[in-house]
RNA sequence: GCCGAUGUAGCUCAGUGGUAGAGCACUUCCUUGGUAAGGAAGGGGUCAUGGGUUCAACUCCCAUCAUUGGCUCCA
């Protein structure tokens, strides 16, 4: 007999050789249905695998990510084994378990392409598989089996793994005809898995590098119940009515032009106008903590950014110098605002009094992107960052991290993003060579972004080798609406430009030093952030954003009048007002301005005209009631003053 | 850049080897209506671009461009 622990310290004795489903049967036959995986003493494990030795024992259900698991990481097999049915001879790459689903990289026989014409076949064979209740069978085996195994299927990918996997026993799962090289955990049969959706295709590098055969990437995902993909199915529509590139046409805020070019968005005169507030809230807080606003040249002779270190890192894969015809001068399209910073710093000797030196720019960038990387606003070849570059000394890191802290903080409460982390970002001890500077700098500034973070209380991951050349860095990241994550703010320390551009500063010891500079953009570039912004909000935006806040409705053609005057009370109060004076019925006009995403409607009728009121309704929230238009406005003023309130 | 998909009216999309359709939007008219779609008529498309096959191409083939899901890259 062996002793068995639950996660809730209960002890029970079971025979040796008890698997997981069975100890949960002995719980309750509902509770062994529902299992999919189990985690014995701390190893994830498949719930038919015996356990011969005491244990504690925590069993995962569909809710848990372990569960999960065990239930793609099978659906990914399975996938294999349909695959291989229809097209013998495909070699196997990895069929890993991802957030939402699983892929497998496969190696198709020659001339065979998979197109999106072949999902439902494949969906089909993998139901009919599950069907079947084909038991997944765990084997052990050496390494030589296992290289005589996949030898015989030729399968030089599986090989090329089993190399470099330590000598021992290797582990296969077996279901029905198909064997795969696999740690597991599996679920016990294939027939837990009801109902399946072959996603997307797409080319994959083996082992991600570009260097090596490109494979096909099939991506799917299954569920124990047909309802549950249904409901997953719902949601990628909702996520997809929620894409910025969808709202940004529908609100007008910005378009692309194939012929002024890929990758280049042009901000309509409604996304204009929306990022031009975010940007004069953003210059409102940066004036005060101190920053200097400056402005640059779009291009800068090709030896700025030679001595700058990044035309040699990125010169080849970057737009191309531009020649002047006659002088045989370079210019390249500026892909960062900070030489030119540098330059500044350096049109006149610095003191330590000086500092911190906070320049800040709203900069456009210009960056050679690959044609299959442009993205919406979030990818592209042109952008503005809100980017500033601190030019402090060593002993003001810290405190110059926890000021610019306070603003990506400040900035993400005000436009309510909850949802985010920062990600530190360090430099990998056992590859010094990799970055610059000395190890006391990268110490101190390590130390600087840690204690930072950890005084602000952020919620952090620490990236170690992640760090840029020439510093640590701490990076904001949201998630859009399709869970995608995207990096908004960031703050890196920098003590390579300042080493490169030799900028210096007098100390109050009489002596020169070499000042640190912290690049910091808490938006990141206006471009992402408002893509960013329109998927979190679906594009309401909060009042003091939007272009239009009111509009005012007439219920019919003999209100025009008093709505101009309602219309002109409310400019008074500096409110963002509209009137909607179409020959259209009430209804009509609610159902079209709702759907523009209009804050406030204004319904005006012989009602409102006779008690000079107008009947309030709220973007989402119907019907207000009837107020005094001066009631109103305050009433909007107050809103946008508590939302704005640290920065008035 | 690589692998896959897509490109038809302002928008969302249907369609066929024999010279194009719907809904919304737009224009005009009727209607003057009280909280999410009132009615009628009308205008609008070199079917992304350039080649090729064919008696005939929006449709089939090739190339280019753009968009898109991934991969790689990302100062």
């Amino acid at each position: 007999m062996i002793k068995i622990t639950f996660p809730d310290n209960k002890v029970r004795e079971y025979e040796s050789g008890v698997c997981g489903f069975d100890i949960a049967k002995s719980i309750s036959n509902g509770l062994a249905q529902e299992i999919l995986s189990v985690t014995v003493n701390n190893e994830l494990w498949d719930i038919s695998r015996s356990i011969n030795s005491d244990s504690t024992v925590k069993f995962h259900k569909w809710d848990a990510p372990e569960g999960k698991h065990a239930f793609w990481h099978s659906s990914a097999h399975i996938l294999a084994e349909a695959i291989e049915y229809f097209y013998p001879g495909t070699k196997f790459g990895i069929g890993p378990v991802i957030d939402n689903g699983f892929y497998y990289d496969v190696d198709l026989p020659e001339g065979i392409t998979l197109t999106d014409g072949d999902f439902q076949k494949l969906e089909q064979k993998i139901i009919e598989l599950s069907q079947q209740k084909n038991p997944i069978i765990r084997e052990d085996i050496s390494k030589a089996e296992a290289i005589s195994l996949f030898t015989k299927k030729n399968d030089n990918l599986k090989l090329e793994l089993i190399s470099e996997l330590e000598d021992g026993t290797i582990t296969l799962y077996k279901q029905g005809k198909f064997t795969d090289l696999c740690r597991g955990p599996h679920l016990p049969n294939t027939g837990y898995i009801k109902s399946v959706k072959i996603l997307t295709l797409a080319g994959a590098y083996w082992r991600g590098n570009e260097k090596n055969k490109q494979l096909t990437r099939i991506y799917g995902i299954t569920f124990p119940k047909q309802k549950l993909l249904e409901e997953y199915l719902v949601f990628i529509e909702e996520a997809k009515k929620r894409d910025h590139r969808r709202i940004g046409k529908d609100l007008e805020l910005f378009m692309f032009s194939a012929k002024v070019g890929a990758g280049l968005p042009i901000w309509l005169p409604k996304g204009a106008a929306l990022r031009e507030r975010l940007e004069q809230f953003l210059k409102k807080v940066q004036k005060k903590y101190g920053y200097l606003p400056v402005i640059t040249p779009h291009i800068g002779q090709k030896e700025l950014y030679v001595t700058s270190g990044h035309y040699a890192k990125y010169g080849q894969d970057s737009f191309q110098p531009i020649h002047t015809p006659d002088e045989n001068e370079e210019f390249l399209l500026k892909p960062m605002n900070c030489p030119h910073h540098c330059e500044i710093y350096k049109f006149k000797p610095r003191s330590y009094r000086d500092l911190p030196l906070r320049l800040a720019e709203f900069g456009t960038v210009y960056r050679y992107e690959q044609s299959g990387e442009l993205h919406g606003l979030t990818r592209v070849r042109s952008f503005t960052q809100d980017d500033a570059h601190i030019f402090c000394r060593p002993d003001q890191l810290k405190e110059e991290f926890l000021k610019v802290i306070d603003i990506v903080l400040y900035i993400f409460k005000t436009l309510d993003f909850k949802d985010f982390i920062s990600q530190i970002s360090l430099r990998d001890p056992n590859n010094k060579e990799k970055y610059i500077g000395s190890d006391e700098n990268w110490k101190k500034a390590e130390d600087a972004i840690v204690e930072a973070a950890a005084e602000k209380n952020l919620k952090t991951v620490v990236e170690i080798g992640e760090a840029a050349f020439y510093g640590p860095k701490l990076d904001f990241i949201v998630k859009d609406a399709l869970g995608r994550k995207w990096q908004l703010g960031t703050i890196q320390v920098d003590y390579n430009l300042p080493e490169r551009f030799e900028l210096e500063y007098m100390g109050n010891d009489n002596v020169k030093h070499r000042p640190v500079m912290i690049h910091r953009a808490p938006f990141g570039s206006m471009e992402r952030f408002v893509a960013v912004l329109i998927e979190h909000t679906a594009g309401k935006f909060p009042l003091w954003l939007t272009s239009e806040q009111v509009v005012i409705l007439p219920i019919s053609e003999k209100f025009n009048e008093y709505a101009k005057k309602v219309e002109s009370l409310l400019n008074n109060y500096d409110i963002r007002t509209l009137i909607d004076d179409r020959n259209e019925k009430i209804g009509k006009k609610i159902r079209d301005n709702e759907l523009k995403r209009i804050p406030y409607l204004l319904i005006v009728g012989e009602k409102e005209e006779q008690t000079e009121t107008i009947a309030v309704r709220k973007q989402g929230d119907g019907d207000k009631g009837s107020m005094k238009v001066a009631e109103f406005a305050e009433l909007l003023q107050s809103e946008i003053k508590e939302t704005l309130k640290e920065i008035n």
